[in-house]
DNA sequence: ATGAAAGCGCTAACAC
DNA sequence: GTGTTAGCGCTTTCAT
C-alpha cells in the first residue's frame, strides 16, 4: 500500500473533541438539521474551519445521501456531448451536487457495470446520456436509484424519467429542408438497426424520415444508407457510398458524428457540396459549426437536454414518483451544406 | 427521499446466511484472500451468483481498497482527452479497477474540490490531466492518495509522478519543419503567460519555442502571440491577429485547440493556407486530421501517456514511493497547412 | 438543545 | 480452514 492518510485523519470525532461538543452535534450542523443553537452551531463551525474537516463521502454513503450523482456517458469521443454534461452541471452545481462521470463506451455490459458501480457508490441518483440499455433492464436499475434518461426514447417507462430531442420531428425538418431545395431523391444514413435499440435516436429519426418522406409523396424513394457499430474506422463505408454509380444528391444523417466525415470525404472525391450532394446532419456539433466544415444541421440544445434533465432527477430525488418524459423541440441550423 | 433500495438490500450478511457460512468467509472469497477452501469458495461463489450480491464500494472504501480510481480530465472539450483517457483506461480495465471521471472545466479552486471528493470517496488513486494545480498545493494532495499527473511538467516532484510530451522538443520540432520550409518570421501563438502556471505545456512550449528560435540565429525575430483564459470564445482575438498589418507568414500555435479555430479564420479572410500562413499546430486532435482542415500538428501520442500514466499509478499504489518523471517524444504530423 | 449509542456493510485481526 | 469481532466515519433514533 502507498503511505495513506491512515495517520491522523481529521473526522466527525476530531471535530467533536475539538469544539467540545458530541459527534451528533457535528453531523446536525454539519447538515443544517434540527436542533442546535447558536452557539453550538458557531462553535462547531469553527472547529472544522480551523481542523479543514471535510467528511467522508463513503462513510455518509452508508446511512444518508452523499450529494453525488452519477452521469453516464454513452461515449466520451462525441463532441456533442459535452454540452448536455455542462448543462446537467449548470442547475446540480447550484445544488450543492457533485457529479462524477462513467464512460460507457456505447457497449451494453459496460453500462450495466457503471450503473451497478454508481449504485454501489451510493449516488443520489443518476443520469443516463444516450445509453444503450433497453427499457426492460432499465427499469431494474431505476428502482433501485434515481434515474434520468437523455437520449433514448422510452415514453411509456413509469420507473424514470427521459428527457429527448423530438428526434421524429427533427428528421423531418431536415428533409423538408432538402426537398425546398429542390431534392426529391433524399436518402438517409442512419445506424444498423436492432430490435432492442429501437429506443436509440438514429431508428426515431429513421421513423421521422420515413414518415416525411410519406408524407412528400415520396415513400418508393426512400432510401436508408446504413453504418454499422463495428464499421471502424467508418470511412471505408461511407467513401463506399459516395462512389457508388447511383449515389445519392441529399442525404439527411443521422449525426455529425457521421456527416462530418461524410462532408470531408465528399471533398475528397470532389464531389462539391451542395451543389452535387446537399448535407445535413444532426446534433449541430462544435465541429459542423467551423467555416471550413459548415454543415448544416439539426439542433437539439444539449445544454437545454442537460438542464431539464438535472432538474428532473432533482425533483425525482425529492421524492416525485410519476415519470415525466419530455420532448424538446430540435431546430434546423442552415449551413453552406443544404 | 425516493423509493430506495433499502428495503432488502442484499449485502454480504444476507450471503453468509444462504450459504451457511461466516461474513469473514464471504469477504475472503471476494477479495480472493487466503485461506478458504475450493468447496466453501464455491458454495459462496454459487450465493453470490443467485442473490446478485454486489459489494458496497462506500462500505469497502471504509476499511480496504475501492478498486477505483479517480480521473481528473481538465476539461471536456478537448477532443485531445478522450485519447489519454482510453489509454489509462486501456490498462486499468485488465487490472479489474473501475474509472470515475471528474471535470475540472480548467479552474484551479475546482479541481481542488474534485481531487477532495475522489478522496472523500475513498478512490484508491488519482490521475490529473492538465490540470492547473500548482505543485506545492499538488503535493499536499498528493500525500493523501497516490496521485499521477499527466501535461503539467513537475520534474522534481516527490510526492506524485508525471507524465509528459517532450514539449520543448516538440516546439522545436514544429519551428524547424517551417524554417525547412523557408520561413524565418515564425511567430508562436501561446497562453497568457502566469508564473503560477509556468509548469503547464503552453509555457513549456513557448520555452522551447524560444530556444529553437535562437538556435536558428533568429532571437530577434521570435515574436509571440498571446491568447487570454478570458477570452471567450477565442474568435476576435485570432481574427485581430490575422488582420494585423505585421500578420505573421507563419505561425506555431501551442495547441490544436486554437490552431483550428486560427486555420478556418484564414480561410474566411482569404488567407491561403499554407501559401499565406504555414500553420503548425500541437495535439494532433481528431479535428486536425480532418481532409477540409489538413492541420500539420505536433503528435504526443495521448493514447500512450494514458497508458504510461495508469502503470505508473498501479505501481505507485502498489507501494512504490520513490517519484517517475517519465517524458514522451513527440512526432510532427506533416500535413498540408505546414 | 444536546449527547449516548446503535447501526450502515464491509475488512482484517485474531481466536478457534 | 473457518468464524468472531472490533472497528472504519458517519447518520439517526432515543434518552436526557
Amino acid at each position: 500500500m502507498a503511505d495513506g492518510d491512515s495517520e491522523n485523519r481529521v473526522t466527525i470525532r476530531t471535530v467533536a473533541a475539538d469544539a467540545g461538543v458530541s459527534v451528533a452535534a457535528v453531523s446536525k450542523v454539519m447538515r443544517n438539521a434540527y436542533g442546535v443553537s447558536e452557539a453550538l452551531r458557531l462553535r462547531v463551525e469553527a472547529s472544522i474551519e480551523k481542523l479543514g474537516y471535510r467528511p467522508s463521502i463513503a462513510a455518509r454513503g452508508m446511512r444518508g445521501q452523499t450529494f453525488t450523482l452519477g452521469v453516464l456517458l454513452v461515449d466520451i469521443d462525441n463532441p456533442f456531448l459535452p454540452s448536455v454534461y455542462h448543462g446537467i452541471e449548470e442547475v446540480t452545481e447550484t445544488k450543492g451536487y457533485k457529479l462524477m462521470v462513467g464512460v460507457g463506451k456505447a457497449h451494453e455490459r459496460r453500462e450495466a457495470q457503471l450503473i451497478e458501480q454508481m449504485i454501489d457508490n451510493r449516488m443520489d441518483g443518476l443520469i443516463m446520456v444516450a445509453s444503450h440499455i433497453p427499457g426492460p433492464v432499465m427499469d431494474r436499475y431505476a428502482r433501485q436509484i434515481p434515474t434520468v434518461v437523455v437520449g433514448h426514447h422510452e415514453p411509456l417507462a413509469e420507473s424514470f424519467d427521459t428527457v429527448n430531442s423530438d428526434d421524429r420531428t427533427g428528421a423531418q425538418m431536415a428533409v423538408r429542408a432538402l426537398y425546398a431545395k429542390g431534392h426529391r431523391d433524399i436518402a438517409m444514413l442512419a445506424m444498423e438497426w436492432d430490435p432492442r435499440y429501437e429506443a436509440d435516436v438514429s431508428p426515431q429519426r429513421e421513423q421521422g424520415y420515413l414518415a416525411v418522406m410519406k408524407e412528400l409523396g415520396l415513400a418508393d424513394r426512400a432510401r436508408v444508407l446504413r453504418v454499422l457499430q463495428s464499421d471502424q474506422p467508418r470511412e471505408d463505408r461511407l467513401r463506399a457510398y459516395l462512389t457508388a454509380p447511383d449515389r445519392p444528391r441529399a442525404i439527411f444523417c443521422w449525426s455529425d458524428l457521421d456527416a462530418v466525415p461524410l462532408r470531408n470525404i465528399a471533398w475528397q472525391l470532389g464531389i462539391r457540396v451542395p451543389e452535387d450532394l446537399a448535407l445535413v446532419g444532426y446534433d449541430n456539433n462544435p465541429v459542423a459549426s467551423l467555416p471550413l466544415i459548415d454543415l448544416a444541421s439539426i439542433d437539439q440544445d444539449g445544454h437545454r437536454m442537460g438542464r431539464v434533465a438535472a432538474e428532473a432527477l432533482l425533483t425525482r430525488i425529492g421524492g416525485r414518483s410519476v415519470a415525466e418524459h419530455i420532448l424538446i423541440e430540435p431546430r434546423l441550423i442552415p449551413r453552406r451544406s443544404l
